[in-house]
DNA sequence: TAAGTAAAGGTCAGTGTGACTCTAACTGGT
DNA sequence: ACCAGTTAGAGTCACACTGACCTTTACTTA
């Protein structure tokens, strides 16, 4: 006896993980997308996501359809919006929760790559499916406007990571050169990160210090549900 | 052939307005809320809303719930969060879209108070049906921490407001006072208001002037759609 | 006409940031 | 064994922004 609207119910997600790009003084972001084996927009491509299973939260399903068909686990996950004009969708009505999501460069290079998965420049997208190119458009701006951003960009590295790794996280989203100095004078006072004690052997310089993200600062703009995924 | 899901979609506002208030300093924020007249929760108190009819868009059905039960026309309406988790309601499985709006103070006088629906202060709510007490101390969050709320404060007022209305708003919002001077500093050089010319008559102090909001200096984070009322 | 009030315009000191310089510490090549 | 090259990492300086505070202006009411 529940009222059933005539809306489908999916969960999409867009995931970036960062990449050398020869077109780039910069690494770039990079997204997985699934070419549609079915109608509509039969072999074109799309966002990773499907249906809501009746007993699933939302996060969950959107995690577990990006592992199912990209191989992924992201580090990062967080409601980005959800897309409802009738008419987005050819055919009926279908209402998607998209997720957006970051994953490590080492996790990225592990995903189930070709046949119906490739991986994308986010700046440099083929036409999508459905209105996936616009979603994919906010999600970038999310991405580069989250004030946030700064406590997010361990998401893209290993559990130590140098400075000089972090900045290339910074300088990759915001597709922007970085000063060494002002940038560690700025994450050193800021708190978030906290220096292992630990160097980097074997450079060809001055060996390293090796940060790790400091957990005690938590960020604040998560959502009501904080991050789906530590 | 449409695959259906057994969840029901609903749609839910948080709507603010600005009152006095003989507990602050400042005014506060109010919200009105509709006693539930069937279960579950029946007599609980409840954001207005309701379910989602087949082609209406999201944010209009938002705003025409919100119409209908309160007799309000926001100033402003964004989407908020979609919550969907399994158990939030008991019997069926509800997705709620959930956006978050803004009233003045003339508008929300006009407001079809009594019977099922009443304003409360947003700090100092009941205990409300379903998860929506979370709901709304998120939503009042967003609006505190809005990095462009400086941009949308103009939605409590009308067409043309003094600075000192404004920063009345401001002071509201963050609860706490704001050096007049410093104030007009800000607001002026940031462009967001425009002098219209004319000052305010029959105070018992020089005049202040009016100003308009600058509709040529466009806030961002305004999610893919931009704001859906105007 | 004096008193009271808020608008409106200013000063000043502390803070954070960008641009830049300089030194330290390592490696690889000769 | 030493020099050249490279990056880490510390420091300096000027400038913009902000909070606190002060002064003047313009109006109303008693």
């Amino acid at each position: 006896m529940t009222v059933q609207t005539q809306a489908t119910l999916a969960v999409s997600t867009v995931i970036f993980a960062l990449r050398p790009d020869a077109e780039s003084d910069f690494k770039t972001l990079w997204l997985p997308l699934v070419r549609r084996t079915r109608e509509p927009f039969l072999d074109q491509w799309a966002l990773p996501g499907g249906g809501l299973p009746a007993d699933e939260e939302l996060a969950t399903a959107a995690a577990r359809t990006l592992r199912e068909t990209t191989g992924l686990t992201p580090k990062y996950l967080e409601q980005l919006y959800t897309f409802g004009d009738p008419g987005r969708s050819p055919g009926g009505r279908v209402v998607s929760v998209v997720y957006w999501a970051l994953v490590e460069s080492g996790e990225a290079a592990l995903a189930v790559e070709g046949g119906n998965v490739e991986w994308f420049p986010a700046d440099r997208l083929p036409e999508l499916a459905f209105d996936h190119n616009r979603i994919v458009e906010y999600a970038l701006w999310r991405l580069r406007t989250k004030v946030e951003y700064s406590r997010i960009a361990h998401a893209f590295l290993g559990e130590t990571f140098t400075l000089a790794q972090l900045r290339d996280v910074h300088e990759a989203v915001l597709q922007k050169p970085l000063d060494p100095a002002n940038f560690r004078r700025t994450v050193e006072s800021s708190g978030t990160v906290v220096d292992t004690g630990e160097r980097v052997a074997g450079a060809r310089h001055r060996p390293p210090r090796l940060y790790r993200y400091n957990d005690s600062v938590r960020s604040v703009d998560l959502g009501p549900l904080g991050p789906s995924i530590g």
